[in-house]
DNA sequence: ATATATTTTTAGGTTAGTCTAAATTTTTTA
DNA sequence: TAAAAAATTTAGACTAACCTAAAAATATAT
């Protein structure tokens, strides 16, 4: 029993909007990230809940059996290990990768995943900071923090990213924040949040609140 | 306007079953060589043709149109550089990447490609001695000749193979047959038309009619 | 050269995944 | 807590790629 590419994407989908807790995700928020509308999402989650892939009652949103987080979690690893082989191997921008690890993931093959993941030295992390499951499909997410959360004065390491769009990445690009810095925060401005930094003892440097929410950090 | 999973692998079949000189394949070979039924076969014909990919008149067979060809050789490309990722880069042997490749063939993106081209130092062959086109679409079939047509006494350079089934593989494997190998035929027998053949100057080895169809070599 | 066999196409259906419009259920608000 | 709003599901259709069965065209053989 194969599941398709579409089922796969659902699946991916409904975990990460599902969360650590395993909230309820809404028909509606499907249909948004799936880029479909909401009459086309019932007509999946049917399915899906046939599959056993699910948890589905009319009207009360859905959540992953095991069985379907262990196919999620197996997508996300692909993806994941393809999107830190595209960065490290063939030389793409972390900006550049996501559409193409969208492909890549739904490649069948446990063989194939398991070369690529020792032919990459078992990384545990993508060039975004998010954790790559193991062979078991044990992912554990590192507590890591919101830039947002961190007293004016700490110094923090750069860690990974919540916002993934091409846009963002390349604004930090610019900004020479890449994974890895460290992150001193200097003041924040009272009026609009927005915040003075250090990246690496550099000059300092003004972020966006916006900016600063999507950053994850460490405390060192 | 993007072509199908389906539109390209039509393509490439009838790259293959089509030839050099651009032979006319029929639908009942399509049909064979896609594992359909031959009245899906002119559907898709149908669509093809619609799409200028192909010349197409009822009950005359198929060729390729030249944006057909095109997109056919940049399919082969994209195959036959991907063998040469799984097998040089993850280690697969050569009788497992065909179905992988198959998969793989069908991911979208220039610029994947030729990455991947340079990652694997713009390889000219495959795996299996099948020459990869180039960015521009080059493709030059080099003119192997297959062993059968060797005379006794001669000693030639194993090129390639005709079947790429994974049996046939594995039993070159078994028999130390690889790319790159000396091959000096010693005797025909008359009966069967088997050979006996010295691998690499090693002891002597016994194939049938039936591989030496299949084995490409290359005079020295 | 006509009858037979083979190949190909047409006609009509199926499934997966999508859609719009309408109906229903749940939630919110006054 | 009843009416309005929002969310969700149902009903009915569409497209791509496939199918079977029957019809039509081409090829083969006596």
């Amino acid at each position: 029993m194969q599941n398709s590419f579409t089922e796969e994407n659902y699946l991916k989908i409904i975990h990460a909007l599902s969360g650590r807790d395993g909230i309820e995700v809404s028909t509606n928020a499907l249909a948004e990230s799936t880029s479909t509308r909401a009459a086309s999402v019932t007509d999946m989650l049917r399915k899906l809940a046939e599959k056993g892939l699910i948890h589905y009652k009319k009207y009360q949103g859905v959540t992953l059996t095991d069985s379907g987080e262990k196919v999620a979690i197996k997508v996300i690893r692909k993806h994941r290990l393809w999107e830190v082989f595209l960065v490290e191997k063939l030389g793409f921008g972390w900006d550049e990768v996501h559409d193409i690890a969208e492909e890549l993931e739904h490649i069948p093959s446990e063989v194939l995943v398991e070369k690529l993941d020792a032919f990459l030295g078992h990384p545990k992390f993508d060039p975004h900071g998010d954790p790559i499951p193991d062979a078991k499909g044990n992912l554990t997410e590192p507590d890591y923090l919101v830039l947002t959360d961190v007293q004016v004065g700490e110094k923090v390491l750069m860690m990974g990213v919540l916002d993934h769009a091409p846009s963002f990445l390349q604004h930090l690009d610019r900004s020479g924040i890449t994974l890895g810095a460290v992150i001193e925060v200097q003041e924040i401005n009272e009026y609009d949040k927005s915040a003075s930094v250090r990246i690496n003892g550099g000059p300092t440097l003004f972020i966006s609140l916006e900016v600063s929410k999507n950053l994850l950090v460490q405390r060192r």
